[in-house]
DNA sequence: CGGAGATTTGACCATTTGGTCAAAAGCAAG
DNA sequence: CTTGCTTTTGACCAAATGGTCAAATCTCCG
């Protein structure tokens, strides 16, 4: 996997005030930000201290403040970036295979992705959480447009009778919250399952669970008879 | 549906340091939780002021302090509280009569809790993503034996064909998931839904949801011949 | 009324924290 | 070495914040 700074911003070396690159491999900004993104997601916003850190990117406090004018804009260069992360993971989903491979492939795609970087997850997760505040407009501007899309794919599918009639956005939402659960409540997973080893025991059990998603939302190798709606009593999109 | 204090602590009511009972049919420690409740969900711990919870429920932070000794300790009764409520919610999963109504009904509830408490719902989530630090071990003293007790029932379920193979544990991780998404991803379902009615067009999509969700778990009303199992190359369970 | 205990409050405090600043290194080029 | 810049730092500050306390107010009851 590669490292979370070249998935983002893959070649952008940071530049000085007068646009003279910096030398060193990773800029100080780079291991700031890094830095940062891990104490935010384990701490958030307001429990995280600057001075942490700063500690942690192995700087003194000013000499951070140096690079990034405030901690609110520290915060907002980490959840840009987190975003960035989520919205290139999206990654797009294959139409021109079948829809349960397509599905089953960028599931297991996004269940590893929240796994690897579980601080970006959970960083995402709090600011959620919290409203969007930050990242709200973007969602709007780059998410919203993105589900759009994409919910044409699992459209044309329903209308082939290769899946199930949900509401495309709501699928989205549905998967999501199954991938997003194993970074996230970590904690209360591992206090259920009382497993010692987490990783391997979800990698083992999360097949099943991907199972389960692809037929909850009917999704098929080829154009079914009977697998599909069955117009249950209740509404379905 | 009752009052979130009434679920949690039904008869409960404060008492003086001399154990007489306060008159008022809300005692002010019920009021200071409640909005502890609000802004510590709004905010989550850190960002929430103790000033501020005081002025939302109306007293002086003087006068908070004195009903409840210090920030942490509220915090305490709050996420204890909320994780009762959590709890309780759980209620049982109806064994004798078919499996999916048996989870259709539990579903809903889950989901119309969360979307009926969704600071509740929230502010156990920040506190799961933030490591569990304060109920980390009643997740383990009680949600686990849960767990472990209706997922028996499960396998009841799955060994009479009733049921798709999932680890039954990672079945709830699912449902779970799925329900809290609609109260603590509000923000972002809303960027990309652009709904100007969030609770109206989710208690319509939601029942798309419920169905997917009964399909994945392979529920049925009796024993099935061919939806089950398959035993796909991935190992479940 | 009088008084004992519960409640409420404004003033106050110690500490923490984000952020500033001037001065001190580094450092490359002339 | 000097000059001019970037980087680094320790000292410092104003604001915010959790918490304390003694005094004031209320409430109930004899």
């Amino acid at each position: 996997m590669p490292d979370i700074q070249s998935i983002v911003w893959p070649g952008q070396s940071q530049a000085g005030t007068d646009g003279k690159a910096v030398g060193s491999r990773t800029s100080p900004r780079e291991h700031i930000i890094a830095a940062a993104t891990r104490i935010f997601s384990r701490k958030g916003y307001d429990g995280a201290r600057v001075d942490e850190i700063a500690r942690e990117a192995g700087l003194s406090k000013a000499n951070l403040l140096y690079y990034c004018k405030s901690k609110k804009a520290l915060y907002r260069l980490v959840i840009e970036r987190v975003l960035n992360l989520w919205l290139d993971a999206l990654g797009d989903i294959a139409d021109d295979v079948n829809p349960a491979e397509a599905i089953r492939t960028y599931v297991n795609r996004k269940i590893e992705l929240s796994r690897y970087y579980p601080e970006a997850s959970r960083l995402f997760a709090m600011e959620v959480i919290g409203g969007a505040p930050v990242i709200g407009t973007h969602l709007t501007n780059h998410l919203r447009p993105w589900v759009a899309d994409k919910g044409r794919v699992f459209e044309r599918w329903q209308s082939e009778g290769r899946m199930a009639r949900v509401d495309p956005a709501h699928a989205f939402f549905m998967i999501w919250a199954v991938t997003q659960t194993y970074a996230d409540f970590e904690a209360q997973i591992q206090a259920v399952t009382g497993t010692s080893n987490y990783d391997a025991d979800i990698y083992a059990a999360t097949d099943g669970v991907v199972d389960a998603l692809i037929r909850g939302l009917g999704l098929t190798d080829a154009p079914v008879r009977e697998n599909i709606p069955k117009k249950q009593t209740s509404r379905v999109n």
